[in-house]
DNA sequence: TAAAAAAGATAGCTTTACTATCACATGAGA
DNA sequence: TCTCATGTGATAGTAAAGCTATCTTTTTTA
């Protein structure tokens, strides 16, 4: 597949937009290797601004803060997921095989190569999965969520939690059921790998072992 | 209930053990509220130290870093949940009744006054559920692990398990239910209070919710 | 009561997380 | 062509964070 997207980060995360400029898009670019590389807490806008080959002003004429920035690549990939959500479904009529498209989705690296911009698709997984839980885990969560920067998140999970009540109407959680699979598909991939004691993962299958894991506690409590 | 307990943290968390001198248990108190106060990004060695009436070199001698401070009161939080629950399954055979005592220790406060220790429950347990992830999410997961640093909370979550196991045997995730039930009661707690869109609770019966999503939940999954 | 261990006091160093200023380049509009 | 707004580079500087080191004093304990 083959297309041109862009995605409207909501403005209150940047000072600059960075997809309105070659050196703001890089900024993005090498922050993904950047954080991928370091981990959220060791990566600053110095080693950023090095590494894109220009200077610590600059990165901060386009974000106020690393938290800001980290907050734009999630935004970005939330915004991503969810196009992808509704390309993939296009032709699925069916609600369970919708479901079966979304843990899909959720559980397994993004195809590469596709998307507006070519940000390392592999690097982007793991920064999801390992730090996006930091851009809400945070004293300012309520001051910031009511710039709507959250927004991206709660559509995601708004629109999982829709097809939830299509294959089961019946059932009373649909939204904590929805975020609970989202951040679910994160920790499972994450301890799968680095605390494996805290799953059922063999380390043959365990690329596939997450997809199991959830599909079978969906349906199984969906009916 | 009254009892007095002390829980051994591995000894690779600390550098001087709090438990043993005044200044040390103060320390770990003053840490929790100011953690729950500032949040931990804002929190600072130096800050802890003015408000424990101590100085910046003395708080070093007993850890090495904020993280590894962190690390000791999620450590002993977990200890904590580990012996109550012990304890609230004592006189309790049916493996249903006991899987809803997990949830209920779980999604609700502990009570105060209990424990060995006198450490603001309601602090801890706001500690735990909104910063208890960034003990793991971090680029030297792999290198401290090996020193059992998350041994409490692999040992809970494989407590947990044996009682999934013990209510459904056939049962093929119970590690993974365990660690989603777990991850799953501090996700649902913190959003229903910071980001409700992404739950299904209404504010009037917030407090309840959690818990009644998870037991839906699990036992919908384990039949 | 002497030695050892813990704590206090203080200093200092490097890095992080910014803010500020001025000069230079570029491109769009008058 | 001028010019003026905008973006960037270069550089400087500040406050706080995140340590390490040293020396003295107090407290333990052998």
């Amino acid at each position: 597949m083959e297309y041109k997207v862009t995605f409207q980060v909501n403005e209150s995360v940047y000072l600059r937009n960075p997809e309105t400029s070659e050196i703001g898009k890089n900024l993005i670019k090498q922050s993904i290797d950047l954080v991928y590389e370091l981990g959220f807490e060791h990566f600053t806008f110095k080693k950023l601004a090095t590494q894109a080959g220009t200077t610590e002003a600059t990165v901060y004429r386009y974000f106020e803060n690393k938290h800001r920035l980290l907050l734009y690549i999630i935004s970005w990939y939330w915004f991503y997921i969810d196009f992808l959500l509704d390309y993939n479904l296009q032709n699925i009529t069916n609600p369970g095989k919708k479901l079966e498209a979304v843990i899909d989705l959720l559980t397994h690296e993004l195809p590469e190569g596709s998307g507006g911009l070519d940000y390392n698709k592999k690097y982007l997984n793991s920064i999801v999965i390992a730090e996006s839980s930091k851009v809400y885990l945070i004293k300012e969560v309520t001051e910031i969520n009511q710039h709507q920067v959250f927004k991206p998140y709660k559509d995601l999970c708004a629109k999982i939690a829709s097809i939830i009540s299509e294959y089961n109407p019946a059932y009373p959680f649909p939204k904590s059921l929805s975020s609970t699979i989202i951040e679910t598909s994160h920790h499972q991939q994450y301890f799968s790998e680095f605390l494996p004691r805290l799953t059922d993962a063999d380390q043959a299958g365990k690329d596939e072992f997450t997809s199991r894991f959830i599909s079978s506690l969906v349906f199984k409590v969906l009916g």
